[in-house]
DNA sequence: GAAACCAAATCGTCATACTTTTGAGGTGTG
DNA sequence: CACACCTCAAAAGTATGACGATTTGGTTTC
């Protein structure tokens, strides 16, 4: 799900600069030095900053020029923000934010979940938590990590609540974001594939504060092993 | 925090259009007939489309038009977003996500809030409990409403998570739409205000299992509210 | 020193021309 | 009939020149 042309190129470009904090706060870009850097038409340029406006990253001011707002003010749930601040240097910081969401999120998702699941869901969420098991006692990360992706996610769509289940891609990008700067144990341990497993039967069989409970310590867990690896 | 000019005028009129449903999923616009309709230039109708495609509502395809995408695809935590669904025919199924997205998140922030708030931010916490009280009090149900606002926002923001401290406004605009559209008492419960003072209190003191347990029963007496004036 | 004024800088909008992609329909061949 | 191929046209994508609007900062004037 990119933005297509060149002025997706050129946000791939700006984008990531801003996010890590390169152009500061504050700074001012005028739409012709991009034009010329990046050799596009004005076109290109105002469509990919009406975009970077768009998510409130920088406002576009008459005799002024294209100023980057404060971090306060972007759109920090916009996936492309996350994944441009996971990418570079406000990587610690973004982590530990969306540690704290989906502390707070998944939980309460996984309780819903238990009451809301189809049938389909159900069924799913069971052989996900088999796969799960198995790619995990075999050692073989990348797969692991596809399994534990498409559980979390699918405990979140299966709350049945838009939002929760938006969160989904976000939480996919943090796991790979963890696995790929191995910020996660070499081996998944055992405990936490338990607690993946009770969550599936929990919210098979219908208990909420089971789900939820089990689903809370997965996430702490992996809170408490980010806040130590990221001192 | 709007978008300036014409593509802002644009988009207030499609997105509320594409939000509320009138224009189905699926549908396909042609740039030039949005151009005639509005009369506007290419330009203008270009940087409006590129921005509700920067929000994954609609997308462009070369030979077929502007296509509306699912609203399962939508950043559903866009404000503008919120805002187009919250004020259209998507009302009670938006205040029902957020509804319980708040029941995940302000406890959480609360919690905390109650470790990390500032001691500025613990004094506005007082004072604002205490004004919530008084203009409770007096059945001014607007001052009430912005105190009210004011606190929620603060403590997602005392919580120190960039995160949660987003959610500031969203909450605001849920408290509005509630307020304007009649689905809350018409005088102030004094327990819920009872309770912001014991989540106030609680912050202040550093409690963050107190102020925890008073923010969920608040947000849960909301959520019940809620579902019960929308069947 | 303050108020009015002017000029330059920069974005905002429009009109237009050209390019690129791609879907649809037609054509021919096996 | 089925399939591959070709051609054409529709639509978005890009580039560019012209002009308008607005804001800032300095300059003049009193």
């Amino acid at each position: 799900m990119e933005i297509q042309g060149l002025p997706g190129r050129l946000l791939d470009e700006l984008g990531p600069t801003i996010a890590s904090g390169e152009i500061p706060e504050g700074a001012v870009l005028r739409g012709e030095d991009l034009e010329e850097r990046f050799g596009v038409s004005r076109t290109v340029v105002r469509e990919a900053v009406r975009i970077l406006e768009g998510m409130r990253m920088v406002a576009s001011r008459r005799r002024v020029g294209i100023t980057v707002l404060p971090k306060s003010l972007w759109d920090v749930f916009d996936p492309m923000v996350i994944r441009w601040r996971l990418a570079g240097a406000d990587r610690p910081a973004q982590l530990r934010s969306l540690g704290s969401l989906r502390m707070a999120v998944e939980p309460a998702a996984a309780a819903l979940a238990a009451v809301h699941a189809t049938n389909d869901d159900r069924r799913e969420l069971s052989s996900l938590a088999v796969e799960l098991t198995v790619s995990a006692r075999e050692a073989d990360l990348t797969t692991f990590l596809g399994h534990d992706i498409a559980f979390h996610a699918l405990v979140l769509r299966a709350s049945g609540n838009e939002m929760f289940a938006h969160l989904g891609d976000t939480v996919g990008a943090v796991l790979t974001g963890r696995t790929e700067y191995h910020l996660m144990p070499h081996q998944p341990e055992p405990y936490a594939i338990r607690l993946h497993r009770e969550v599936a039967d929990a919210i098979c069989s219908g208990h909420a504060d089971e789900a939820e409970q089990a689903m809370r310590t997965i996430v702490t867990g992996a809170l408490e092993e980010l806040n130590q690896q990221l001192g």
